[in-house]
DNA sequence: TTGTACGCGTTATCAA
DNA sequence: TTGATAACGCGTACAA
């Protein structure tokens, strides 16, 4: 591949009229402008992005860690990043955490190898001490979908016990007196917040969720479906359910359906996320809307901004809202 | 960031053996390369990519090209890919076409910029000529998607036509013969090759589809509903309907629903993609599978030989399979 | 307005 | 087994 002396030499400037003309600098004349751009195109010259990192010591490039690509929102919040990174001219560079803390590890090691100027994470295996490590020998790196006291500011997260607490009111307030709830089995901050926010505002109205009201599984529509069928052995008579993430909610509903409940007409169903799905689901799916895009884009820009040193603010919540859809109506009787 | 001199330094070594260290060099003392690693840990070195990209003439990086990242094929695409980098200890560098030919263009010199050393692209937008001119000057460039025949061998692509006729004969074995379609309203080749089969297949049966038997919209969910009121307000009357794929298909259910119409039992519905939806609508869609993961797999693999100067099989063709669920069924009478 | 020359961090070659 | 040192391609003082 042509090199920028290539260039020079074939129209007979110096390397560094040539690299004035490719970074549009101020003191070239027009005659060469022209002429180096001619033989630029000849050569089909591309200036080599490792070089000009080395050199300028900065590498426009955005890294993004997920923790897996299979996540439905990845998709969301990836496309959240590349906006930014679209509008500021950055390189968005995307590497896989699987599940392990340990890849996890090496995908921002990685990432840092090439000296991304800026750094989103979304991590759920790391422990919080190693993220407040990273997040000290790193400037510009900025979690998101997590939560960790110590560097709040560098956090761009969701209030999951607010949606909890958001989902049980809206129940309450239509009526229901008899809540089920199923809950993800993974062993991680949201299941438990959103479970603990639903379980506050019942005890609140005392009526306490029991325990055998409340079912897990993987949190996926299979699991939702095992979920739901614990739920209806244990014979339990509820009204409404509330649903971890909207793919259980799908399992749940089809289990429902199958059993001779109609929804929302004997139970009403309400997921959380607020993901693609919920809209093709039948009936459309009651859910708490996780704005997964726009926090991605404040992710982005916070890291950005970080990146150039500028400070940014301390806090960066954001709470789930309500979406009426058709899964939800007032109990029977 | 501490350099492989502040290393060397520390330690009291030269560059080079803290290089040899790093990279498992052969002839280095026990002792040195003890003393070097906890030296390179002390002062949290590591290594420039960027330099070693440079110094070594290679980029151990694949780059991706995707047309839009809000295709929910995108996630899926993207996961292919991914499991064949990380399996290779390749990074994975993802830009956005956009929609436009000139940003498609612009999504790939950036990446050509970066020395990836494999290159898979997703295109829509681009000529084929100005793609045929690309892959001449980038050896390991590899199209997912599409199907040019000056560059057969470096495109991995489905065979449309077949898939429409698939889904054509799938219907007339069950014994419709009032058969309806839903295209994409996109000029793109896709869905003409599509549509294509399915009437090759009726022409041959001596039942030609009629052109106002054909609705064409958006390819999305709401592209579906209109089209399906638009057949349904011609007065036309079917037993089966074809749709482009499987968003549209939902939203032609929606509206068949709507208007009193049982799906399978009054008119069966077929789909195309077989993407994560098509399992949790129901009923659950019968539709053509589109076996896109595999395929990225392949590509990126492809890309990978190529740039390490392997030649690989002239041909990448896949064809679409039925997969039967519960959206089809024989016509009542 | 143009050109020369140095340095960015690394690998690899050659001597020691 | 080690260490000097010359590239790699580029940006940028500094000199002309």
């Amino acid at each position: 591949m042509a090199t920028i002396k290539d260039v020079a030499a074939a129209a007979g400037v110096s390397v560094a009229t040539v690299s004035r003309v490719v970074n549009n600098g101020p003191k070239v004349s027009a005659k060469n402008r022209d002429l180096v751009k001619k033989v630029m195109l000849e050569l089909g010259y591309r200036p080599n992005a490792n070089a000009r990192a080395l050199v300028t010591q900065t590498n426009p490039t955005l890294g993004l860690v997920f923790s897996e690509l299979t996540d439905p929102f990845f998709a969301t919040l990836a496309g959240g990043v590349e906006k930014v990174t679209r509008n500021n001219n950055i390189q968005l560079l995307i590497s896989n955490g699987l599940v392990s803390a340990e890849s996890e590890k090496r995908a921002i090691e990685t990432l840092l190898e090439q000296r991304c100027q800026a750094l989103v994470v979304h991590s759920k295996a790391l422990s919080n001490q190693a993220l407040i490590d990273y997040a000290e020998a790193v400037p510009a790196l900025v979690l998101i979908n997590r939560y960790i006291p110590e560097i709040a500011h560098r956090c761009v997260w969701l209030d999951n016990q607010a949606g909890g607490e958001a989902a049980a009111r809206h129940l309450l307030s239509l009526g229901h007196k008899n809540i089920a709830c199923i809950t993800s089995s993974y062993d991680i901050e949201d299941p438990r917040l959103r479970l603990e926010g639903v379980k506050s505002v019942l005890s609140e109205e005392g009526m306490p969720l029991a325990e055998h009201a409340i079912a897990s599984s993987d949190p996926n529509e299979i699991g939702g479906e095992i979920a739901a069928q614990n739920l209806l052995a244990r014979g339990l008579d509820f009204t409404a359910l509330i649903v971890y993430n909207d793919s259980m909610a799908s399992g749940a509903i089809t289990v429902l359906c199958d059993n001779g409940y109609r929804v929302p007409e004997d139970v009403s169903v309400i997921g959380f996320d607020d993901v693609l799905l919920s809209r093709y689901l039948r009936p459309k799916l009651t859910t708490m809307r996780y704005p997964i895009e726009m926090m991605a884009m404040e992710a982005a820009e916070m890291s950005l901004a970080l990146a150039s040193g500028e400070s940014v603010a301390p806090i960066h919540k954001y709470v789930p809202t309500l979406v009426k859809r058709d899964s939800v109506s007032q109990p029977k009787d």
